[in-house]
DNA sequence: ATGTCGTAACGTTTACGA
């Protein structure tokens, strides 16, 4: 099973884009991130068409997270628990069958967190704090799990080109990285680290100061696998070639391959 | 070049978020 992710910056930008990506990439599972689409405005039959369930968490302007499937989505769930005054719209999950096992699949979009320090900071950080509570429950249900999405952490410094550029930044800095570690030691995998460890693997470009064809990037979507997820991957790759075509994200999908 | 996008709003331009 081929499930992969996404910061499309916009379903009404990417209208040709995306649909172009998954007839080439053919994911069975999608998550998509920053849709910046409500509910009803999200184009479902370009999807439907192309034989995909849809499930969004839609919001006006700005976040959104939706989940494209090729099997049933079964169970899905709208929003991160553990503050019910948080109306923004940055977590969906669902459970779906694979061959022989189910897989709960989580689709997020991670605060950015700037400027830092400041109360957008803060929020990135209670934020990370609730994931860690949901990603216990959800390793407690012993069923394979994945979290995936735009993290807006960058792990490690080989996960940037210029490292020194991000040190005062919330993507980088070592309260983001270390919320992001706390959640990785409970036992889940990055799935690109455990299938690649070359430097200057990116999966963001700013759009600003000739980023994309410096290579200037960072590596900030992330698929986790809980261990009995884990156990089933085959490959994980970054399709970092979406991010020189017409009209781009600036973000390009990662993908794993699990057999499942 | 304080550099680019995407979205919304009383909009031929500005503000915000990233």
């Amino acid at each position: 099973m081929k499930i992969a992710t996404f910061n499309i910056n916009g379903i009404k930008a990417r209208i040709n884009a995306l649909p172009d990506w998954l007839d080439e990439a053919q994911p069975d599972v999608a998550v998509l991130q920053e849709i910046k689409s409500v509910d009803d405005a999200f184009p479902r039959d370009i999807f439907e068409e192309r034989g995909y369930n849809v499930e969004t968490h839609g919001q006006k302007s700005f976040n959104g997270v939706a989940i494209l499937s090729k099997r049933p989505l079964e169970d899905v769930r709208r929003g991160l628990p553990g503050d019910a005054a948080d109306e923004q719209a940055r977590w969906i999950e669902a459970l779906v069958m694979g061959d022989q096992h189910p897989i709960r699949i989580c689709g997020l979009y991670l605060p950015n967190g700037n400027p830092c320090p400041g109360p957008k900071y803060d929020y990135k950080l209670a934020w990370m704090e609730r994931m860690y509570r949901r990603a216990e429950e959800l390793l407690a249900e012993e069923i394979p799990t994945m979290m995936a999405g735009d993290y807006n952490i960058i792990p490690q410094p080989e996960d940037a080109k210029r490292p020194e550029a991000w040190k005062d930044d919330a993507l980088f800095r070592p309260e983001s990285r270390a919320a992001f570690r706390k959640i990785l030691n409970l036992g889940f995998t990055d799935a690109f680290r455990a299938r690649n460890q070359l430097p200057e693997q990116f999966s963001f470009w700013d759009y600003q100061a000739g980023a994309w064809n410096r290579n200037d990037g960072i590596r900030i979507d992330h698929l986790l696998l809980s261990p009995q997820a884990a156990d089933h991957l085959t490959d994980c790759k970054i399709d970092v070639d979406i991010r020189g075509r017409e009209k781009p994200s600036d973000h390009v999908p990662v993908w794993v391959e699990l057999d499942i």
